[in-house]
DNA sequence: CACACCGCTCCCT
DNA sequence: AGGGAGCGGTGTG
């Protein structure tokens, strides 16, 4: 691997929305059990409802409660007992990942070749860029092929997020291009921008099973979520479910291949790679979109 | 080949 | 609610 001379440190300001964000999420999640109204919340965080009400419409067009109800236990069980999923489309050929996803951003996917997957990056020119998002600081990654990584850093954990993934393809060639990734990370993360004329074109690096499982996670539409054991059965290994968790946590594009859709067959979280809060907020966040 | 490690699930207190 | 067993893919040696 390419000696990296350039990582950004806190290229997000403090007390974003989403430091706000995490933090009600936080607070919420360590006293699930007696539920802390509105104001309390409010109050802790040195803010009136009001404010705290302008925050979350800003952030997600949400209100609190209705983000908070988007991130229940019980929310979580009704996204899961729907029965209108899209089947897997099985090819591995280049297309649409699914219809029917309105306001879902549009992607194609290539995925690399075995021989490609062996080489762990060999001959692979990787350009990469922080950017601030509405979920904290973003690692971007692209290749000639589209975009085949996107990863979220804690302030001041940039260097951590750029390791563990460059780590994914030990020998790629990596080069600091915050030029080129910050018009991908404009048109990721905003809604207005996804249209499906113009499909965000991504490059799946990853093993034969792991590019199944990611290319369901793509067949998830905007709003809705599924579990681990069903996507091992769309992928026609039914008792795969634990690997196929596994899978979803090495997913290398985090939000555009939507692994925060993947829950647990009773509606946990079970885990995130980016960490369970984030996880949280970016569903309350699509919650707000769908 | 043999392990150990995982964003799982199920069954049993 | 928490523990244990079995599950399949992957990385390491």
């Amino acid at each position: 691997m390419n000696v990296v001379t350039s990582i950004p440190t806190d290229i997000t300001p403090e007390g974003t929305d989403y430091d706000t964000v995490c933090r009600v999420i936080e607070m919420l999640t360590e006293d699930y059990r007696d539920q802390p109204s509105l104001e309390k919340i409010a109050g802790r965080l040195g803010q009136s409802p009001t404010q705290l009400q302008k925050t979350f419409t800003r952030w997600a067009g949400l209100s609190p409660k209705a983000f908070l109800q988007a991130v229940t236990l019980d929310h979580a069980k009704r996204l899961l007992r729907q029965e209108d999923m899209p089947l897997l489309e099985t090819s591995f050929e280049v297309g649409l990942s699914g219809p029917g996803r309105l306001h879902d951003l549009f992607v194609t996917h290539e995925a690399m070749s075995p021989g490609e997957w062996k080489a762990r990056g060999a001959g692979l020119t990787v350009r990469y860029g922080f950017h601030p998002s509405p979920f904290g600081t973003a690692l971007v990654m692209i290749t000639e092929r589209g975009l085949a990584g996107l990863a979220f850093a804690d302030v001041g954990q940039e260097r951590a997020s750029f390791d563990d993934m460059a780590h994914r393809w030990p020998n790629a060639n990596y080069v600091e291009d915050s030029a080129a990734t910050a018009r991908y990370a404009a048109r990721i993360f905003n809604p207005e921008r996804w249209c499906a004329e113009e499909p965000l074109r991504i490059f799946l690096i990853g093993s034969d099973f792991q590019v199944r499982v990611w290319q369901a996670l793509l067949n998830i539409p905007l709003g809705k979520a599924t579990s681990y054991s069903k996507i091992a059965d769309e992928i026609g290994q039914p008792t795969a479910s634990r690997a196929v968790g596994a899978a979803v946590g090495r997913n290398p594009i985090s939000f555009v291949v939507p692994c925060h859709r993947a829950l647990g067959k009773s509606g946990d979280l079970t885990g995130y790679h980016w960490g369970l809060t984030r996880k949280r907020a970016i569903l309350g966040w699509e919650a707000g979109k769908a």
